[in-house]
DNA sequence: TCCTCATATTTAAAAATTTCGATATATTTA
DNA sequence: TAAATATATCGAAATTTTTAAATATGAGGA
């Protein structure tokens, strides 16, 4: 089991990587199948298998199996959770005047 | 000079280590000296410069000299950037109906 | 000036992450 | 059933990040 901030950590891993955000600026456009983002990002497969399963993790990807193909896409839920995490690590207290 | 993706990078690494974490959630009380922090975090003083920089490159942080000390605070501006940045990147384009 | 204190930087080692070829698994197609 | 295809996982090497002791810098205070 995790502690809070290696949970929180964790889901923020998503964005602190080129290729990963490479990945949700193509998800940003509707799901994708793995072969399209192997082929659009240049990596060779199992590194693009390897960032995916950091982005599912995450839980800011979401993965749907379909036969032989998996698509993955953001899942809105995720990401709202996440925004509303941010805003509460940088929102400051103000000091009462 | 990096890359868009390097840059977003770079700023969201703020965020994906539990002592960063740790020392967000203090300067969310107001602002800190180093010196608070080494003995609230319980690392070594050169650690905490080390992850220091690191949220003063992402820009989160400001530090503050006066003296001898040097006092560390969360950037509301750059706090209420990076939450749009980080909208941008979860926000899905729905797709027309 | 000399000493002490707060912090930054250097350095080397340790740990974690990333890369990518090889292999495994599962599914579709011939 | 055999071959081809899509993807996941393994394993070793390369790279990056993190740690922490040692050292450097620079600002008071004696």
């Amino acid at each position: 089991m995790l502690s809070e901030y290696e949970e929180q950590a964790k889901i923020f891993k998503a964005f602190c990587d080129e290729k990963r955000l490479q990945v949700l600026e193509l998800l940003k456009g509707g799901e994708k199948c793995a072969c399209v983002l192997v082929e659009s990002l240049g990596i060779p497969q199992s590194s693009l298998s390897y960032h995916m399963k950091i982005l599912c993790d995450s839980g800011i990807v979401e993965s749907r199996e379909d036969g032989k193909w998996t698509h993955y896409s953001i899942s809105k839920k995720r990401g709202a959770y996440v925004l509303e995490l941010l805003k509460k690590i940088v929102d400051v207290n103000d000091e009462p005047s």
